[in-house]
RNA sequence: CGGGAUGUAGCGCAGUCCGGUUAGCGCGCUCGGUUCGGGACCGAGAAGUCGGAGGUUCAAAUCCUCUCAUCCCGACCA
């Protein structure tokens, strides 16, 4: 059959957008899910990538004084009660420990025994057990501000989960700070804001939309939800991180107090910040094709494969020899501030089965060399985000500098590509009937990739926002923070409106 | 938790309506040979509690009852 038209990953994009995602995960042998409902485990190559947007965060966490520490994994109940709407948020999805022993129940099975005499929930988030510890620790004003991440790992039982964009257990990083007044702290909730959007861009080459969250999607117990929206393949919205402005809310609910410079005491201003392994399914959703994964090269876990060719164990045995070669030009090699690892890919199957497999997985540059290669002194190299039979040869002489170069054309151009489809399917819209046709599938039975984000205004009436999810499942992911003053009508009511929100379908 | 569907080899499926030798097919896996810079080909082979329990029957993957699990659509969500 047509063997040029084939796709690694079947279906395409365009034919089922959702099982696409998960054959990419697959073919990228990224995670699976587990024995346990709603668990996945994280296999090397996914766990690889979380690693290293832990290395990249956690050093700017550093670099804006903020410190490590880690705080137990259940929360005793009555915490979690301390903060009205925070229990209201979470209660309906919490993992929640009531006994500590099993016995045998005469059955050859075994029966949960010891009933604790407070359950403790397993952390969907720690603000409260983090405040109680904070609680002790400020007492000053000297003690301000207190700024402490923590990356662990949290349970929100959620009914329908997906590789990692939902999954009951999944990993993060929450940051938790305290602050003199409020102004500091709403300062850190930005800033922190900004290192995640600018993480984004610079290291998974994803643009993303920086605002605020309306009422009914703020953290529950925040003052100030702020978040970052990014756009997928499917023209989707995927809330990839958020910063929450806590207020005192929380600083009362666990008595976090300090003597001001007057004297007096007083509450505590504190924030929240988290990203996940949710930003992998951005990572992926953002970039990958109909061949498979494509890894931004700040973000991969290993960035060339090396690909020996021959025929018989005497073409092998020089083949590799000259491998040995380039695998040492990229020894304790950095592009920018990131470790450049290559695979040697001698495995025992055939040139093009040794090809796609790193196509599917994502790697940067792929480098294939054989007896033609040696000849010339030079090896053939294909870049992920070209075709795959797109090779061109590169001397020796010149392999390393032209790896370093291609690194850094292929993180800008996933970048540049991620913000051109966002570009072109965002717009503004004013008109109600064009805001409802522009939110509607064609095919109703198997909905088409449709929307995008709308770019409308709205009067801020919660009663619009929920009507319009209601029709449309559309949502408004946030008010940007960018955006030009202009009079208009909401877009659902039609009364005055000042400002302008991104609509649009999420996951 | 409501509506729909599916459980058969590692994966994807056929067979079930209409019960009948040894339960098939594709991919993958193992071995041998020929290949090898666009996902190789030929030959041989291994691999199955037909989700589980009970029932009907001379006979059950197939019919009946119960049960468990998974997926999709809703409500919920980093």
């Amino acid at each position: 059959m047509s063997k040029q038209k084939r796709t690694a990953i079947e279906p395409t994009r365009e034919q089922n957008y959702a099982e696409w995602y998960q054959q990419v995960i697959k073919a990228a042998d990224l995670a699976e899910n587990s024995e346990v409902r709603g668990c996945m485990v994280i296999k090397p190559w996914g766990y690889a990538i979380w690693e290293n947007i832990q290395r990249a965060l956690d050093e700017r966490f550093y670099e804006s004084g903020h410190r490590n520490a880690y705080f137990p994994i259940f929360i005793p109940k009555s915490f979690f009660e301390k903060e009205a709407e925070h229990v209201e948020g979470f209660a309906k999805e919490c993992a929640v420990v009531t006994h500590s022993r099993l016995e045998d129940n005469g059955e050859g099975g075994l029966k949960v025994a010891g009933e604790l005499t407070e359950p403790l929930i397993v952390r969907p988030t720690s603000e409260t057990i983090i405040g109680a510890s904070f609680a002790k620790w400020v007492n000053s004003y000297r003690d301000l501000p207190l700024l402490i991440n923590q990356w662990a790992n949290i349970v929100r039982w959620e009914m329908r989960t997906r590789l990692f964009l939902r999954t009951t257990e999944f990993l993060w990083q929450e940051g938790h700070t305290v602050h003199e007044n409020y102004e500091d702290a709403m300062l850190e909730t930005r800033k922190m804001l900004d290192v995640y959007a600018n993480f984004a861009a610079e290291y998974l080459a994803l643009p993303v939309i920086k605002g605020e969250k309306t009422d009914s999607e703020r953290f529950p117990g925040a003052v100030n939800t702020y978040c970052i929206e990014a756009m997928m393949q499917d023209k989707k919205a995927l809330q990839s991180g958020t910063s929450h402005f806590l207020g005192q809310n929380f600083a009362k609910a666990s008595e976090i107090k300090f003597q001001n410079r007057e004297g007096e005491m007083e509450y505590a201003w504190t924030t929240s910040w988290g990203v996940s392994t949710r930003l992998i399914g951005a990572l992926i959703m953002a970039h990958s094709d109909d061949n498979g994964l494509a890894l931004p090269p700040k973000i991969a876990p290993s960035h060339l494969a090396i690909i020996p060719i021959y025929r018989d164990e005497e073409e092998k045995k020089e083949v590799l020899k000259y491998c040995k070669r380039i695998t040492d030009l990229f020894v304790k090699d950095y592009f920018e501030d990131v470790r450049v690892y290559t695979e040697l890919d001698d495995r025992d199957l055939t040139s093009s089965e040794r090809n796609w497999y790193w196509i599917k997985k994502g790697i940067p540059l792929r480098i294939e060399i054989g007896p033609r290669d040696i000849a010339s002194e030079a090896v053939m190299v294909a870049r992920r985000d070209k075709e795959p039979r797109d090779k061109q040869s590169v001397p020796i002489s010149e392999l390393h500098s032209f790896v370093h170069k291609s690194l850094r054309e292929i993180q800008d151009a996933y970048y540049q590509r991620a913000l051109e489809f966002r570009k072109a399917n965002t717009i503004k819209i004013d008109d109600k009937a064009e805001f409802y046709r522009f939110f509607t599938p064609q095919n109703q039975n198997q909905p088409e990739i449709h929307g995008g984000f709308a770019h409308s205004h709205w009067c801020q009436d919660p009663a619009c926002e929920e009507q319009i999810k209601n029709d449309l499942k559309v949502t408004i992911r946030c008010i940007p923070f960018e955006q030009e003053e202009e009079e208009g009508h909401c877009i659902c009511c039609g009364k005055a409106a000042k400002t302008r929100v991104i609509f649009a379908k999420s996951y």
